[in-house]
DNA sequence: TTTGTCTTACATCTTTAGATTGAGATATCC
DNA sequence: GGATATCTCAATCTAAAGATGTAAGACAAA
């Protein structure tokens, strides 16, 4: 099965000369992957990338040079479908949300066993995102910690919680940019009525002026409270 | 090793009568579990939680009566560190993503199979957050989508690079919710020197007023331009 | 039935906001 | 030196927003 795919193209990019040709030797010993290219500076990298169009580039984010999440944002940047892991020697939470929230792929420590290496390129190869156990325990824990805040913003100092549901739906109108004329067509009622509700609005939320208002719901999770959107 | 250890109390909420009675023969089986309650209804649940102050509760998101993710932010509101592992007929994208967000430490499917659950139990009841591998990539795709938009938007089509610098602070003012007089205040210069400013801010983002502007400013990641910011 | 809340609506008035035009002072680039 | 861009300020005008008070109909709860 596996002889009939298209191997794998793989760019590395580690500024540590010695692991750079460890990983080197590594996968190429892997019949599904062809090492393209192999580099210790970032910037040749995003050259390099640019070039051959590798499927996946496995790259070193502890750089001195240049920042590793820097140069997986202008990869992404080129928008050309190739998968960034990033590798690197910490388990630190916030550098794994920045390179999961900059499009990486996967993220492995260079700690982890080989084979662990090649299992995340097998996963992210077929599309996947590949993050081991204890590093996605990591990830959420950032993740989470980020929201709590907001969460756990008891019902009653939430002032949203006092809107009437048609209060509601006037302020997500507002939220969306519209004026009075705008809302009140979009609701089948009266601009004067609309104004009723947005003065209503602005002595709940105790602000002064839609604008306000407009931030306040953004910073409170008005998006949660009601349905969808995309709310990150 | 494992008889050492305490029990984990569990708290199980379905509205499914069948699915509850089915996890809890299957959960009860398990040495290391205790199950402390078992509701179809999601505002009992919440206050057997209360009372009872279990470990870890299995809770069903799809009920009718009342929203199992509010029933899970209510639940985290407490603050008594119950980990909620969410139970869905759904591997949803969206669904996941608002779980894992306010706070649930697992997302299980109903299909899965009955040793998976109890495994996600295990990891769960040991403090680490647990998601299927196929749950996860579709959590990331979900994750990095939200963010696409704004680190992909190349600076041509992001219509904030064609602000000045000073068209930058003031916006920035507007985005802090001030009317002219108060950016003329804290900028010190005359209102009408903000409304020259303003309205060039308006041209160049090709908006409306002030309110579109500040909505254009945060949804572009303006916030990531400046100064930093939680930016979640 | 009464009480209260919500939704609708209008009038009136004051204050901001926004559009437009013009212009002087600086700084930069070529 | 001249073209260009930025930052500053002003006057004027129109449109929109915001504050305040009043009130009627619907509906649910007490």
């Amino acid at each position: 099965m596996r002889e009939f795919k298209r191997k794998s193209r793989v760019l590395l990019i580690d500024d540590n000369a010695d692991h750079l040709r460890g990983v080197k030797e590594l996968v190429t010993l892997e019949s599904s992957y062809d090492v393209v290219g192999a580099t210790t500076s970032a910037n040749i990298g995003i050259n390099l990338a640019k070039k051959y169009r590798p499927d996946i580039i496995l790259m070193d984010i502890n750089m001195p040079e240049k920042d590793g999440l820097q140069a997986i944002q202008e990869i992404e940047k080129l928008d050309m479908d190739i998968k960034v892991i990033a590798l690197s020697g910490y388990d630190d939470s916030d550098l794994i949300f920045r390179a999961m929230k900059l499009g990486a792929k996967g993220y492995i420590l260079k700690t982890m066993a080989s084979a662990q290496l090649i299992y995340a390129m097998d996963e992210v190869a077929s599309g996947k995102v590949y993050l081991p156990t204890a590093l996605t325990s990591r990830f959420f824990e950032y993740f989470q910690s980020s929201f709590k805040e907001d969460a756990n913003k008891s019902a009653e100092e939430n002032l949203l919680s006092y809107l009437t549901a048609r209060e509601e739906e006037v302020l997500d109108l507002l939220t969306q940019g519209n004026n009075y004329k705008g809302i009140a067509g979009k609701l089948f009622i009266s601009e004067t009525t609309v104004k009723t509700h947005v003065n209503n609005i602005f002595q709940k939320l105790q602000v002064n002026d839609r604008t306000q208002a407009v931030l306040y719901a953004l910073n409170n999770g008005f998006a949660n409270r009601r349905h969808h959107r995309a709310a990150v």
